[in-house]
DNA sequence: AGACCACTTTGGTCGTACCAATCTGGACCC
DNA sequence: GGGTCCAGATTGGTACGACCAAAGTGGTCT
């Protein structure tokens, strides 16, 4: 009986301030691959000089970074640490570097989140009250009337999947999927061209999805939703691929 | 033919600087919840103040809060965020809190990181090479000789799965494990009772992986893993309650 | 009661200064 | 030549003080 205020959520550009300014370029820098790890990052000093900005500044901006995992701050000097042990939030970043998101890394990224969402839905499912089922029902049936329009669809699932996730209650999984909607989400949002899910698909999902809820099935909305992630891996390939 | 330098990674305590100390303790806070979401943090004078520190010292930690979506910076003042929309790296800081880790917490680390597992196995075993079975096999037959002593099959299993988490080369999952491991495990290793598990269990659940290995089975290495997982949750459980 | 405006508070940034840990390079000794 | 050792330069850690623009505050006026 609350929330559900500040409906669109307008996201004004997250306040640029210099240093995160100057923490994104230096970010992308080692992202990129500019620094081997080990080596030493310029000093605040030399960074402050060549950002035209404050040493403060550029503190906060290596302060940011480090929390990455991507650099080691250390009296004598920053050191550049390996990618691959970075935290999950540098995904974001990698992602939006290149003109176009790499397709490796963006089927690497719906493989996982569909294990995460096949995870929440086979948790969720088994303890479901009467009320919540009645719940996802109705979504489901909401959905199921926007089956041609992706855009419109797409919203549904999200809170049909977090609904899932609200049941679920397991925050482990809650926090790791912030992450990724942090670092994803918002950047496959803006793909063209934007992969198209043929209706005859989502109907298939929905119908699927709506027979597992229906009879406690956690396993069956699992599948259903495995097949829908697994066309559409093929179908952001292709548009990737196409780009 | 390089690195393995530094052999034991001895972990000085990261230089506990002044910003560091003072995140700490402001995160703690929030999540102790002594802020409600939407309330304002004390202004950075103020908290410069009560630490004794430098206002630079106090931005340098809001910003490392900031990182962590726990707090929402703004000319105006500085606010409180949902913890459940926070990032991963809250999750270590929120197990270390109470002077045992909650239960419900573990139990749910330990359920998604077996679903980890499991989504790592079943993408490493069918694109093994011979050379990489070879060397899956062999350390699982090393694995079979420690079954009896825990601590020195914990660093062969995870080993073990670190080269599993190499071949299926995802990188999503990759440094979801990263921030697991980052946050968890080393404050899950401090358990006291530890968790002992049978050598039973144990000598099963590296059969069954190298069953599976051999016969390039995904699923049968992943089963082995939730059979081994679910004892583990069992145990755990048992270990934090009677703690 | 509501709109409006001046004042205060708050974050954002800069500059300078000092300390301690680290690194660097050269003198020194074997 | 190679290793050792020490002083000076470099680097991060911290503090204090100052100014600006944005946001919050409260009182006045209508």
């Amino acid at each position: 009986m609350s929330s559900m205020n500040s409906i669109s959520q307008i996201k004004i550009p997250p306040l640029m301030t210099r240093s995160h300014e100057i923490a994104n370029v230096v970010r992308d820098e080692i992202l990129r691959g500019q620094f081997r790890p080990g080596e030493r990052l310029p000093s605040e000093r030399d960074l402050a000089a060549r950002f035209g900005a404050s040493r403060g500044a550029v503190r906060e901006a290596l302060s940011q970074i480090e929390q990455l995992r991507l650099i080691d701050i250390q009296p004598g000097g920053a050191r550049i640490k390996e990618v691959n042990d970075a935290s999950i939030a540098v995904l974001g970043p990698l992602l939006g570097m290149g003109s176009i998101p790499d397709a490796d890394l963006v089927d690497q990224f719906l493989d996982t989140f569909s294990v995460l969402a096949r995870f929440t839905a086979t948790r969720a499912i088994p303890k479901l009250s009467d009320a919540q089922r009645i719940d996802l029902l109705t979504q489901l049936d909401s959905m199921a009337d926007d089956l041609d329009s992706v855009e419109s669809l797409q919203p549904k699932m999200r809170a049909f999947l977090m609904t899932l996730g609200g049941i679920a209650d397991n925050l482990v999984v809650r926090l790791i999927s912030n992450d990724l909607q942090a670092q994803f989400v918002e950047r496959m949002l803006q793909l063209h061209p934007r992969p198209s899910l043929k209706p005859e698909s989502l109907r298939e999902l929905v119908a699927g999805m709506r027979l597992g809820v229906q009879n406690g099935d956690g396993e069956a909305v699992a599948s259903a939703l495995d097949v829908h992630f697994l066309s559409m891996r093929a179908l952001v390939a292709q548009a990737l691929a196409s780009a």
